[in-house]
DNA sequence: TTGAAAGCGCTAACAG
DNA sequence: CTGTTAGCGCTTTCAA
């Protein structure tokens, strides 16, 4: 810590060296005014002498900006959060991200209140979690843009990701190959933030099996946590069926790597006798082979950025909805049944 | 974005309906003085029924505090900087957390002039990152603590990793398994923002050799960029050597990754024929069962901010130092050698 | 194109 | 325990 004796030096400094008002150095360092090109200068120089930094609270007060974007997210999704954090920063150079955990709904809530309630940001994003009603209804009154990534709303702008279509691509890919008998793992139904990403997935399944003319039975349909541990358990009871699955779509990498353990606990090879299918692309799904769904993070966050960026200008929400899709990653863990 | 005609509420409104001044609103917002039980009360209900949130900016304008922390951070720590990110969000939540990125020394450069110039934070956390001589200066008038995560600095506290303890420990972990030839994969020795790691783990190397009378053969050191696919070539030309290694000990789980890849590509069987030592303990390095070495972020991040919390309260530099020791995590890629 | 001056909403002496 | 009253540092009409 400095020993900060000597007072920051102020807008009044600045103008009395250069010998105009500080309303003439706001107009400069604002640059949205025409100032003479020789008062300019001078002023310039003042700044540059004095080594001036103007207050973004001072001027946060008088104006009514922050220049902060929020952004409220959930850490447990780790290396999708990272990605889209990493965009926005960016792409956002202008701002400063102000980062709020809501890895409960109870923090989540808390969050909307004191964002909407102090009322100071200049935009806030939503990233992975839907906004609730009650919570809808503290931003009536707010005066910046919201935008839901990955996730969406009516009364908001988003950018989406097509998760019952990325799941029936996934799914296609093994009635392609030959599958008959495809099995499910998915991700709890209810949950906590009320996130649909469980049931998306698993109606992406049902639709590429009934599209495909196969049945779907529900004891090839498991309910898990998302866990690894979960999948494992669940993938071991699905291969001691009398009628064992050819294949396993789990909606997550995570959980992938749970089947390709039961499978190994029980002398099952993949892809030979078993096909495994991930959700996700995380790093371990590269080096461990899998076959699994990405989905356009970067693209999703750009998008975002730029579409904040615009109702920031326009002051206005554009109530824009974009939904993209994920692609399939064809690795080592598919393969035609024998 | 609302229809916000109507204007924030302020504190001059919940005075008026309180009957007080706003001193006396200000008082039992910030709970630090002593206001009569009777007046709080009318106060509190006041605040109630206007629904009023205290304006951060003009309370920061006029006490010079921010209620904000900064973190300056490089986003390809991945994991790392999640799971510390995560932990100081936790630990500090009466502040709001303002992500700086600092993907290159350049951006790094800008965020400490900008940082240091507005002198608006509370708190500035560096982590992974060292603090160059030339930006510390800058610090040098800042009134804010600035404390170094993951790294280590001689005017500022400092929370950091032994990685030649950790190093050490770990290829102690190979000579005790009877390991004699044992080579090493090491990162950049030289980086854009001169961090040491690299150094420091192949010194831990070192010592853990001599100090088993082991003699350091320099064909057994190789240099590399931190990549898998860089570890995969330096694996596959120290397996070719007349003498091959008998154990790798790669400095970043994700080279361990590529070294293992290498040993399948020519038929070399880990544990069996070779040991594979990673460092960082990613979330693969448990799937893959890769032996490692981990770090422990999360105490790290947490003494970072009670350290924080302290240095704020005080408002100087307890300048304390901090190292931790990192723990070696046996799994399944090391074994005594035939 | 520039100056004067009134805020923005809150805090913190200082008095009482 | 509470009121008065300067600011905090910048922006923005309104005039000139």
């Amino acid at each position: 810590m400095g020993e900060s004796n000597k007072k920051k030096t102020t807008i009044y400094d600045v103008a009395k060296r250069s010998g105009v008002t500080t309303a003439t150095v706001s107009r400069v360092i604002n640059g949205k005014y025409i100032v003479a090109a020789a008062t300019r200068e001078k002023v310039m120089k003042a700044i540059e002498e004095l080594n001036y930094y103007p207050s973004p609270i001072a001027a946060g007060l008088s104006n009514r900006k922050s220049k902060q974007i929020g952004i409220v997210a959930p850490f447990f999704f780790g290396p999708f959060l990272l990605r889209i954090l990493e965009t926005l920063v960016s792409e956002l150079k202008e701002y400063e991200i102000i980062f709020y955990d809501s890895g409960d709904p109870d923090k989540k809530r808390q969050t909307c209140i004191k964002v909407s309630g102090e009322n100071k940001l200049d935009g806030l994003f939503f990233v992975g979690l839907p906004v609730l009603v009650e919570e809808e209804v503290k931003f009536r009154n707010v005066k910046f843009p919201i935008i839901l990534l990955d996730n969406k709303h009516n009364n908001f702008s988003s950018i989406s990701i097509d998760n019952i279509m990325g799941s029936f691509q996934a799914v296609n890919h093994l009635v392609d190959l030959g599958h008959e008998r495809i099995a499910i793992i998915t991700g709890a139904s209810e949950d906590p933030f009320h996130l649909t990403v469980a049931k998306d997935r698993l109606k992406g399944y049902r639709m590429a099996l009934t599209a495909s003319g196969l049945t779907v039975h529900d004891e090839y349909i498991m309910i898990n946590d998302w866990s690894r541990e979960g999948a494992y358990k669940q993938a071991r009871k699905l291969l001691s069926l009398k009628h064992p699955p050819t294949a396993i779509f789990a909606v997550s990498d995570r959980q992938a790597v749970g089947v390709l353990e039961a499978a190994r606990s029980m002398g099952v090879r993949v892809p030979e006798d078993l096909s495994v299918l991930g959700f996700d692309d995380m790093e371990f799904s590269e080096y461990m082979g899998i076959t699994t769904v990405a989905q356009p993070l970067h693209i999703l966050a750009q998008l975002g950025a730029n579409l904040m960026l615009e109702e920031i200008g326009l002051g206005s929400s554009k109530k824009e909805n974009i939904v993209l899709q994920p692609g399939l990653k064809v690795r080592h863990t598919t393969a035609s049944p024998r």
